[in-house]
DNA sequence: TGGGTGAATCGAACCGTTTCGATTCGTCGA
DNA sequence: TCGACGAATCGAAACGGTTCGATTCACCCA
């Protein structure tokens, strides 16, 4: 292995000045540096990761805490995942993996043995057993999502009561009258989670607001069950004319479950989802959605777990904005 | 932070005793042992990983490099992330993501850096420059997929060749004469994807040998691209029964655009698919398909790595064996 | 009884970097 | 001309483990 040593003897100079001119903790001279820039190049040299830990107290690294529930969509998932590496890079860290199921000692293990600076924590829930532990740990963190207590913690995510109030609005808008949201399988919300609960509050109280009648159901993502719940929606509910769809597996189904039931959409039925776009223009017809901005969150979870590290002030919850696009699905009441 | 001198002192022994105790490395006393143990968890102490890394030489991570490239199926991906990162917890080792857009200089900086002690690279291309680097490197590394020369590497992926053959072989013994395999994008094969051309292959020569009528065609996931790909399909080949589809992306696609086209499945165009079992499950009708074993895959990457680590004899090349299980998309040919 | 043996434990060196005071040297102002 | 000053560099002490040779001690057998 090439060491720092190597490095230094063969720029002549002294360690800790190459150690210097690399890290740029000290002024050096522009000939010197420069000439331990070519002597690194010339040896092949990375400085040891573990040395370069247990010297200086940090370990350049994040910690990236995966979901492991159902329920949860993979695509928007791995979108998540990979902004978070190609952020955290932007930022000469990397992302180490770990996973939901090894709970609240896993985050004690990789923050006790100093392996990472700070922790991500995907998939929050209301009641999280990893939100005390997190608040207790020496280490700072950013969560995706909120739990019901969310004090002395940094939060990060989609604004879902404003996306689902955005969607009633457009329906509104359009002329519809009576609207319902098919939201996430009913574990989702059996285990409180934040996100599903807020959109569909927020969907309720928009509804409330325009005077539009409204109605909420979870469903599988499985066809028969999609089937179940949309046939069942229409049977109760024979005046509904706007569906929300909050459930990205579902999607597909939902489409083509109600041109089955011989509703047209969007003639006879108007369409919103919230999803990622690139979903959203893939189906047939495109699809009016709110956006589901996972690469985005990654970014600016990353850039809140950054600034805390580098002992920046920062906003204790982070609500990004929905936005909405206008497809195939929606259209004027005539 | 808690060291392992606390650690000595509160359990009246020496360091390196408490370090024998917890690696086991020499034999220590049961009495000793228990003591150690007592106080390790009296302290909460946990080894600073970088210590322990300068010291030892083995990090306790491993490297998993993600694939970047567009026409690769988001949920498969991420089950094999989630069964990479668990069967490493089980070798206790932990892992670091690698984004494929820091190519091979990426590979030389983690294992340059001893940040990791072997490497996971998947979606492997035939001709892929990270190739040669793996080979220079110092530290061991598995391949998911096989490059076009994988002298002297480790390789681990599903028997693509076979899957494709059993598909036809299935096709051929309900009475099909003549088979289309649906595929990847273009994109996919014009970057010389290993995976890609081997189900091709496999399909076209088992095609020969049952004596059946055979073609390929690729297809992008959009709507559009499936109703486009699938009804030229059929003009052009009106005798066609059977179809199998190696594109998870498009495979919800693939059956409604049948549908609209007055293609009963399977009365009148028999379906099996190359994906994972649950969307094969979660399809209507449910399909016959080859189960494409993400999770397996991941255990056994993981499983052939630390093996290379612990200098046991591995073999260069292992294909998993395909499985084809008979759902509702097919049917004998009264 | 004394030397040999093996299990259990100790002590110190070492891993490769960062960091902090100390040192050198050229420059400037009094 | 001398002292002060600042920029550039050096030297050595950490950082917290692991590992190897040495040491202790109880036990056994000749």
């Amino acid at each position: 292995m090439v060491t720092i040593a190597d490095v230094a003897r063969h720029a002549g100079v002294a360690p800790s000045t190459v150690s210097y001119a690399l890290t740029g903790r000290r002024s050096i001279s522009q000939a010197t540096k420069a000439r331990v820039e070519a002597s690194v190049r010339a040896l092949g040299y990375h400085p040891h990761a573990g040395a370069r830990s247990l010297a200086s107290n940090r370990a350049n690294v994040l910690a990236l805490v995966l979901p492991m529930r159902e329920g949860m969509h993979m695509p928007v998932m791995m979108q998540f995942v990979v902004a978070v590496a190609s952020a955290a890079r932007r930022h000469e860290h990397d992302v180490l993996l770990v996973t939901a199921d090894q709970g609240a000692a896993g985050l004690r293990r990789v923050a006790g043995s100093a392996q990472v600076d700070g922790l991500l924590v995907m998939d929050v829930e209301m009641h999280d057993e990893r939100v005390p532990v997190l608040r207790e740990l020496d280490r700072p963190s950013v969560l995706i999502g909120f739990p019901a207590d969310a004090a002395r913690l940094t939060c990060v995510d989609l604004d879902f009561a404003e996306a689902g109030a955005r969607c009633v609005d457009h329906l509104a808008d359009l002329g519809h009258t009576s609207v319902a949201l098919i939201g996430a399988p009913r574990a989702v919300y059996q285990r409180d989670t934040g996100y599903a609960h807020r959109t569909m509050a927020g969907f309720s109280a928009a509804a409330m607001r325009r005077g539009v009648s409204s109605t909420t159901v979870p469903t599988d993502a499985d066809h028969e069950s999609v089937h179940r719940t949309v046939s069942g929606l229409l049977e109760r509910h024979p005046q509904l004319t706007g569906l929300v769809v909050h459930n990205e597996a579902a999607l597909g189904s939902v489409v083509e479950v109600l041109r089955v039931l011989g509703r047209r959409v969007p003639d006879d039925m108007a369409l919103v989802a919230i999803c990622p776009d690139d979903q959203a223009e893939r189906l047939n017809p495109a699809l009016t959605s709110v956006h589901v901005p996972a690469e985005q969150l990654g970014h600016h979870a990353v850039a809140l777990l950054m600034a805390k590290l580098n002992r920046a002030p920062t906003p204790a919850l982070t609500l990004l904005p929905p936005r909405l696009t206008d497809r195939d699905s929606t259209r004027s009441r005539a």
